[in-house]
DNA sequence: AATGAATAGTTCACCTATTGAACTATATTA
DNA sequence: TAATATAGTTCAATAGGTGAACTATTCATT
């Protein structure tokens, strides 16, 4: 088969996952966030006192959105910011209790739904699967 | 491994390839376009005269999302609208010669890209993994 | 044939997410 | 100490999305 019609194949596919997993946070889990709320959220959950300059880096994207996406969870009182003592420039963050009772609800309610879909594969083909997409990611990030 | 592990790195990875492929657009193939854009523009090449509905099942959006999209598209030429003699509601989509040039060379060039990419995996690998893909995709879908 | 329901698409107000440039505040270094 | 670098914020602009209200048209049913 040829590459241009994989890529397409692929492309199709990928927006049709990412898209569907937004759904079910919304409309099956009912939490109060979105997905990309959520991956910060649980970044800044397993690197706790995590900065913006962390954030942006991890995921790409410029600091004053990495700002924005903050103040959001932040109104939510699910993260708090805390300064340097000794460098003043530095903000760093952490999950507040509240937010580390919100992500133990919501991924044990995504895991349920995710599961479910994970059925219809057996583990070999699901660990090659996320060892090829991890491989991709990598080697696309290699620039 | 567990089920949770599986789906965060299945998360992280997701993620960083979306948003490098959107920089490959914008910042290597000087496209101006974004991914989503290009999406719709590609899937009405594909389905010549389809309309604004069958763009809203496909990428499973609402329906004033996709007129906002399609009046992008409309702006830079790359698309025009006709609206059925017979049925009157209908507006049927479809590229213009100048959107099919735009759709051929930046094809070309995203798939320089990739390629490259791709040699770090043989072709059984890249197969296996745009069936999981498309496998997961469709279960996820089937609700 | 008339009317009530369904369908196709647009508009509107509102929200999330992002960029890039200009900015503040605080270190660092030459 | 003066110039430079770094951390983070603010602001205006753009893309993308929702849902409700709307227009225009067609379908269906009595």
């Amino acid at each position: 088969m040829e590459l241009k019609v994989l890529v397409e194949r692929y492309q199709t596919a990928i927006n049709q996952v990412y898209r569907r997993i937004n759904i079910i946070l919304k409309e099956q889990i009912h939490a109060d966030i979105t997905t990309d709320q959520f991956s910060t959220l649980h970044y800044i959950f397993k690197n706790n006192t995590c900065t913006s300059t962390d954030i942006a880096g991890e995921f790409g994207v410029g600091k004053s959105a990495v700002t924005a996406q903050i103040n959001r969870l932040y109104e939510k009182e699910l993260i708090e910011r805390n300064r340097d003592d000794t460098d003043r420039r530095v903000v760093y963050l952490s999950v507040t209790p509240k937010g580390t009772e919100f992500i133990v609800q919501t991924e044990k309610a995504l895991f349920e739904v995710i599961g479910k879909y994970l059925q219809n594969f057996n583990e070999d083909e699901i660990y090659t699967f996320i060892h090829s997409l991890e491989k991709l990611a990598k080697v696309m990030n290699e620039d």
